[in-house]
DNA sequence: CGTAGAATTGATATATATCAAGCCTAGTGG
DNA sequence: CCACTAGGCTTGATATATATCAATTCTACG
């Protein structure tokens, strides 16, 4: 599961879905000289709001959070960053929002620079980054629809839900039984990303488990015994969704 | 204020901030042999979420609103598209949102497929489009802190600052007075952006309206005698801003 | 002048926040 | 090995902002 810092890229699990998705082996090779791999501790900050972005990234394994804070303390999630998710923006000197580690976390790092530089004559990854910010953009604003319109038990099911979807299709084996759902955020960090308090978060988990919606391993481990059911339960259109 | 449908790019108003702001003469020139105006009076719809998107292009002039819809009725607008901005999406057939006229629109259209075969060879386009995408994601994510944190006041005020920002960022003069803001939305589509009900946008603009934070002129003719005060109202840090 | 849609304003209901207490669980040090 | 602690979580009681329901009032338009 932990990557070695010395991964080659044809050895990497992102390989696929990642910003160098559609590079050719003479772009990988480019790639591979000017990377560098980093590796945070759950809990460590990544990149502070405000703070010069000196570098640009993919998350290799684990799950890190981007956040904004209002002067008064009040903390929005706006992006929760799952393997393969691009850190960073090029042509931008400082960052936008923190990041943080929510679990061990690797990320595979490009100096900002040189990343621009290439970015200009290697249309395979500024295509490839372009059309994950398409994918970003519809993920945000399908997140406005939950953070404006849904109710507190409609945005955990969206949250288990589309986490849920982003882990099965990276184990594309079609599960015959329950969904396994490790879900290595805090209550808090949950009612950050959903626009929710962290007891109004529990009550919602408690209620869904006493329904049988979900079921409650570990305490950061859920059981989805039937992700139809769930899924009615986001709100969203089914024959959409 | 009404552009003629056979407008030349070179006297196009959005020449400089649109997809086609980077090109040179020669670009602009194979731009200009299949690009098409369109227009829209306001309340048509543009485009039906789900439906086939036959066409990408800028907003000249007007406003339009990007929604989506829950099954039981529920809307969310998910962005607001002021002249400039780009509707569509290269590289997705179906439309995600629904798209509609809140004035009366003029469109600079491309058909989708010749189009995505120009970004292909036109880096000046390409490189564009990422950059509008960063920018509009970065939108999404200041809209998730608003719809996630803030108090109905604040989704008011928040909504005014970033229309008057846009409209003083188009007519550069620095101004001496009052800002006069015309904003061609319903309390409906405000409420609909700001996650709220109607009932309460009108609460909360006749209370700013009191306390002379605003002034209302027409019922869609927004007077701010104090930019810094109504900023101050938004609940966002005033050193960033 | 009359009508219809938009907006305002008031009374009340309700979902979620807030305040508060206690309970797990993993890790620590005696 | 077993208290002991701290952080995370749960649960309960109450407060509150906004939704909902309902009645007018505006405004534009035929």
């Amino acid at each position: 599961m932990t990557p070695r810092l010395d991964l080659r890229c044809a050895d990497c699990g992102i390989r696929h879905r990642a910003v160098c998705a559609r590079c050719d082996e003479a772009e990988l090779a480019r790639l591979e000289e000017v990377k560098f791999y980093r590796r945070y501790e759950a809990g460590q900050k990544i990149v502070w709001a405000g703070d010069e972005l000196s570098f640009v990234g993919s998350v290799v394994s684990g799950i890190a959070t981007m956040s904004q804070t209002l002067e008064d303390g009040r903390v929005q999630m706006v992006g929760l960053l799952l393997p393969s998710d691009f850190i960073g923006r090029p042509g931008r000197e400082t960052a936008p929002y923190d990041v943080t580690a929510a679990s061990d976390v690797t990320l595979c790092c490009f100096r900002r620079a040189p990343f621009e530089r290439l970015l200009a004559d290697m249309p395979h990854v500024s295509g490839r980054l372009l059309e994950m910010t398409l994918d970003e953009l519809d993920a945000a604003r399908e997140w406005m629809m939950v953070l404006g319109r849904k109710t507190a038990r409609e945005r955990i099911a969206s949250l288990l839900v589309s986490v849920a979807r982003r882990e099965a299709s990276f184990d594309l084996m079609p599960r015959t039984h329950d969904l396994r759902l490790d879900l290595p955020l805090t209550r808090e960090a949950m009612s950050e990303y959903l626009g929710l308090t962290i007891e109004t978060v529990s009550r919602q988990i408690s209620q869904l488990g006493r329904e049988g919606v979900i079921a409650l391993d570990d305490r950061r481990r859920i059981l989805i015994p039937d992700l139809d059911r769930l899924i009615v339960e986001t709100g969203d259109d089914v024959t959409v969704a």
